[in-house]
DNA sequence: CTCCCTTTTTTACACATGTAAAAAGTGCAC
DNA sequence: GTGCACTTTTTACATGTGTAAAAAAGGGAG
């Protein structure tokens, strides 16, 4: 590469022998530009080393095309799938995408959509944390920028900006009737309280349980703190009962796959899964996501798969909506349907 | 939040009634004005709404404060892992962190470093693709740039910037003379040639066995298609072999653990572990990384664990030492020793 | 009260680009 | 060759901040 470094508009419009103001439109689109123009500025191009300053041309920008996304943790294959997908999708739209990783703590999350304000990012998408702290910052934010939530809606305001996700109602029903009609209704193993999914899956299992006339169950938390780290926790609580003999042979929904992933691996210890899980066990267990891994399980997880496909793809549409202008009025809220897997652990 | 909305610093200035230089100088460094003058500032920002333009504000520091990592995927939990700790300790140093995901692809890769450098990134931390025609691209970024390589490094030119990863020759030796100590010598399932790891994991699968008096014995791919998909890729290629009765009995080391995972996920559809993994099969798999949920696996998955905070840390800091001009000369080459995670299934 | 030193304000320019308006240039039809 | 329409160039100003230098103000010691 023994091409000539060029590192500011105006050194270039001296190389390639056009003004800079031309350059620039050309830059925005080339078709502003005579087409014997453009081609020049194409083929002189190529000759030359040149990259242009994003932070000087977004600051006079009207737009600066970029889009904030905000997830509670990277080390989970389901937020990491959400933003490989928003991603592309974005990606395809012109879009440059600015992650932040919450952590799980309030703090950063709102140190982040501080960020994305002082960034002027078009908009964001934000998977939020459960905090009742964050309805005031999320206020805020939603006046100042286009914000799609995305997974979770913040507790207090659910009206500040438009929601995709899934339905909890929908998602969390398919699977108990299921359940109820293959054997033993289940037992609910939820998540930490951490967001408004937890709630709804908790509360759906609860309803379509006494639709279906049977008493919800719960399976009590046993002194596991709460967090992000799922698989420990549905390990932690499923070992301390299958060790005092209880719900060795129950039917057991979990609020999450990961968790789903603990329990098996602690029915897995106690011996109380089937050899060969063709034949059905008398202990079923059952998640919800379509974690990447839940196939490779052993058992595999019965669960719900997610449309983090569908979820991304609309989220970024409505953001850019948004942003375009072309979407406004009221926020709207989008439910995707998950789809049933059965598999072999229930 | 009926805060006053201020939208630049020289509005700030009138509301508060210091000069916008001022203001300037404290923001940078709030001690390098008049303690009395800090403190009236501090005081009065607390009643109103402003945030910093940040494309402004680094368009004419010295410093943007920012670092690029890129990574192959974000749907990898090795890869997820080491970016929240690169996350977190960039934070602790005050550097915002811009995460480009090269989705396996050469192509977007190129396009997330030109990215960099036309954002004025201050450097970056990558973990290259294996593909030949970016060794090119990585010379033109690295003359530019302080870059510092993590996980594994680019094919061609090793010494154009420094580089952190893990050992793999120790890593893979301690795991062979494990093997081949406790029973029989292992035969090695690769991974897909995508970068180096593959490579260096391979050889030192190889040197050590031959070390030890045994002849290497590869498993063969078995015309599965190159990719990131690692479970299915261990799971197609092994569910043929057993398919076939081939390798029933074997000890096998996969060259990470998420083809492990596919590996044991096929051993135990075809029943080949023991009931209860604590009495030991003749079929015995381990892997490589300590994927975060090798350890809910069953049979848990017996690897090496990689120094994922060490690398991060060290990548973090040996990227800032060069960035504040702290550290000159050749490049630095840090090799972390992995520890033996001794489990279940090996 | 004065002098000196420190801090702050003022003023000015810089950064790399966007963008608007006026001036100059180009090409084409007649 | 003239006139017209379209492009491009020129010129000038905008964005929101960093930063340097000079001028002004403030505080403390004598």
């Amino acid at each position: 590469m023994a091409k000539q470094k060029i590192s500011t508009m105006k050194e270039l419009s001296e190389a390639i022998g056009v003004s800079r103001p031309t350059l620039s439109r050309y830059f925005q689109d080339p078709t502003s530009v005579r087409p014997s123009t453009s081609a020049k500025i194409k083929e002189r191009l190529a000759d030359v080393d040149y990259v242009y300053n994003f932070l000087a041309t977004r600051q006079n920008r009207k737009s600066t095309e970029l889009i904030g996304v905000i997830i509670p943790h990277l080390e989970d294959l389901f937020f990491a799938s959400l933003l490989e997908a928003i991603e592309r999708h974005a990606r395809e739209l012109g879009f440059t995408i600015i992650t932040q990783s919450s952590d799980g703590d309030p703090q950063i999350e709102e140190h982040a959509v501080r960020k994305l304000r002082s960034m002027s990012a078009d908009g964001a998408i934000i998977a939020p944390l459960g905090s009742e702290s964050s309805a005031e910052l999320f206020q805020w934010i939603c006046d100042d920028l286009p914000i799609v939530f995305a997974d979770s809606h913040p507790a207090g305001n659910d009206d500040c900006a438009d929601f995709v996700g899934t339905d909890n109602y929908q998602s969390v029903a398919s699977l108990v009737e299921y359940l109820c009609r293959a054997d033993e209704p289940p037992y609910f193993l939820g998540m930490p309280l951490l967001n408004t999914n937890a709630f709804e899956r908790r509360n759906s299992y609860a309803k379509t349980m006494r639709a279906l006339g049977h008493e919800p169950k719960f399976i009590e938390p046993a002194g596991v703190d709460d967090s992000w780290q799922f698989e420990a926790y549905g390990h932690g609580i499923m070992n301390h009962h299958f060790s005092h003999q209880r719900y060795t042979d129950a039917t057991i929904l979990c609020a999450n796959d990961r968790i789903a992933i603990g329990a098996i691996r602690a029915a897995n210890k106690h011996g109380l899964f089937a050899r060969g899980c063709e034949s059905r066990s008398a202990l079923r267990i059952a998640g919800h996501d379509d974690h990447p891994l839940s196939r490779y399980m052993y058992p595999a997880v019965t669960t719900v798969a997610q449309d983090v496909e569908g979820i991304a793809k609309s989220a970024v549409e409505l953001l850019v909506g948004r942003i375009r202008g072309e979407r406004t009025g009221d926020p709207v809220r989008l439910l995707k349907p998950a789809a049933l897997k059965l598999r072999e652990s229930a």
